[in-house]
DNA sequence: GATCAATATATCTATATCGCGATACAGTAA
DNA sequence: TTACTGTATCGCGATATAGATATATTGATC
């Protein structure tokens, strides 16, 4: 009898952990997530994102490059300008459970204030 | 005609961006991780933890402090012994997406090598 | 060619946090 | 009380990365 993985169910292999923690992590920063959500309104060029957040082109730059290379989001080159949209669906889903998460907490919280008086 | 939320569909306030940062913080540490997939097999205590992690108990406990801050895991206290548990079935949901991306990565990686020669 | 605009990159400082080691704080038992 | 065990916390050195500024690169136009 042992501990762990008492079937096959193994979720993240050893290797992919370094892997998940590393996306999760493109995933932890406020700029960041600025510019997801800016973009899943639709595609948008570095200019127009500098506008939108307010953010200095050059972070802004860096940080998509981050996202791309992480393929969370694609680039496509007309021109002179840079056109970001966002590459996988994914995304939207994550950032979805996380605002759902929040949003039990705040609930919870609430109940906990509440059952209290 | 103006740039973002042309609908009400704003699926994150200014607000809730940083939060929703912070939460995939707490997921972006592979020791976290591994803790987490420890007790993705059931409860376990804090010893059993670092026994089936081989991390230092002080880490091990430090980062179950963090964890538990997020409510993604919780604590019940047996005499001595402090036994942990997911909390947040939302965990799972959020490393299987992870997963996904890895593996399609990977399957994208060959077919673009395969695909130049 | 020169020049301008849009984007990318390089360098810097400051901050955050990991792991480690040591230590403090329960709870139990003698 | 004292001693022991399981957990939690503190302090430190090292590492990583965000944002700001400056500069380089690329494409279009003259």
């Amino acid at each position: 009898m042992q501990l762990q993985k008492q079937s096959g169910e193994e979720m993240m292999s050893d290797g992919q952990v370094a892997e998940v923690a590393h996306l999760f992590g493109i995933l932890a920063e406020p700029s960041r997530l600025f510019l997801l959500r800016a973009l899943m309104a639709g595609p948008l060029t570095v200019g127009e994102l500098v506008s939108a957040t307010g953010m200095k082109q050059g972070n802004v730059s860096k940080h998509l490059g981050v996202l791309r290379d992480a393929r969370f989001v694609a680039r496509e080159k007309e021109g002179n300008f840079a056109r970001y949209r966002v590459s996988d669906p994914k995304v939207r889903r994550l950032c979805e459970l996380m605002c759902a998460r929040i949003e039990e907490d705040a609930h919870g919280r609430l109940r906990e204030l509440g059952g209290e008086v």
